[in-house]
DNA sequence: GTGAATGTTTACCACTTGGTAAGTGAATCG
DNA sequence: CGATTCACTTACCAAGTGGTAAACATTCAC
């Protein structure tokens, strides 16, 4: 299982400060690590194939990075501080109770469409297990946390049925990953997974959530 | 990322005829490649692993199968005939409407306690894509159509809400394989993926589809 | 018993992997 | 300007990969 990493070919010259300029490279890797790592898989992805894909050598990244261990804990906390964002400016605008959840799972399904990479790597170091695993953990833990507490409020006002609110997170990340990422299943049951169908998927799994979640 | 793979030692002498016997040695093979395909993954996965764990060198199992790939393929195969038998099993002895749900997420938490590979390879090779997800899907086509005509059925007596089944089959594919799998996501919500905790998480799931799919 | 088919091993190979060592040209700084 | 740091390259390596070739022992058919 190999991968073949396409990327923006290399800038001969970039403006700006020698700093600036790394920190440039820096980010054209971590970009490049993400995507394959989160479509092709970790283990699949070879630090040559991912430098060639860039126009570098192998050991650029590792000088920029001593490993690759330590370049997938960069590329973790990256795609943690991305989805933290999309979510949290997603929630800003947000209204309250139902409406959260419903934001939540349109961001989630533009994501998807917008960058099907991320949400892939997600899936692919949880997948991995070990420091990784436990490194995403961390990093979202804040947001899981707030969730959590959203949940348990709602419970609380009556609002949402009650029940364990780390249970119910549980069953609806898997829900709304499932119904955004897994392709072969979809595939199975006849959605091809184009963008078209992702308004009919996205409508029907809102449909699924506010059922299961809000007090009728 | 390797992996070592343990296997019940090789038995000196089997007996039976010649026919039994690479029967016998085949079924080894697979049981060691589906466990180990299934936690440590595909790629982390070598043959000379695999074959030192069962006590064989790496050409004994390329003489039963020619390839990797190939080998893959018949762990796909005996993977699905083992879920589907266990399924059926279960869905012979069950009742009708919400009850074989019931059953089926029963069915998928003792799998997941009894044989933790085999969900978690089912997983794995719809990560693989290609061939492998493909074929996976055309050995499961059957029962995935048998549960989305259960859906439609019990959606045409007014039992379950009216909604398009193959979407929810994925939604509660995806809830309850993560509800049982997500190792990760779970340890974030605080819970210990432990036996003990399983009944639990069993209940909060089963309360979660119910509220989801019966017509109250 | 003999010869052939069968299951397995040892030996080997080309290739890829992550990682090290050393060198190089350019930007930066005094 | 000269020295030095920086970002990177070329060269290399040991370990491991899936897979081939051929030898070998056992079992089976006759």
């Amino acid at each position: 299982m190999a991968a073949t990493v396409t990327a923006p070919a290399k800038p001969d010259r970039l403006p700006g400060s020698r700093a600036e300029r790394t920190r440039e490279t820096e980010n054209r890797i971590l970009a490049a690590a993400l995507d394959s790592f989160g479509t092709a898989g970790y283990d699949a992805t070879s630090l040559d194939a991912l430098a060639a894909g860039l126009g570098l050598s192998k050991q650029a990244i590792l000088y920029h990075w001593p490993s690759k261990a330590a370049l997938l804990d960069a590329v973790i906390d990256r795609a943690c501080l991305d989805l933290v964002i999309e979510f949290d400016g997603v929630l800003r605008d947000a209204g309250e109770g139902w409406e959260r959840i419903e934001a939540i799972v349109r961001s989630v399904f533009r994501v998807t469409i917008r960058r099907p990479e991320l949400l892939g790597f997600v899936r692919e170091v949880s997948r991995l297990g070990g420091d990784a695993a436990a490194r995403i953990s961390a990093d979202l833990e804040p947001f899981v946390a707030r969730a959590r507490g959203f949940l348990q409020r709602e419970m609380d006002a009556g609002r949402f049925r009650r029940c364990d609110p780390g249970l119910l997170f549980v069953s609806a990340y898997s829900a709304v990953l499932g119904a955004a990422t897994e392709v072969e299943v979809l595939r199975a049951v006849g959605f091809e997974p184009t963008a078209r169908s992702t308004v009919v998927r996205r409508r029907e799994l809102l449909s699924f959530l506010r059922a299961a979640i809000v007090v009728p």
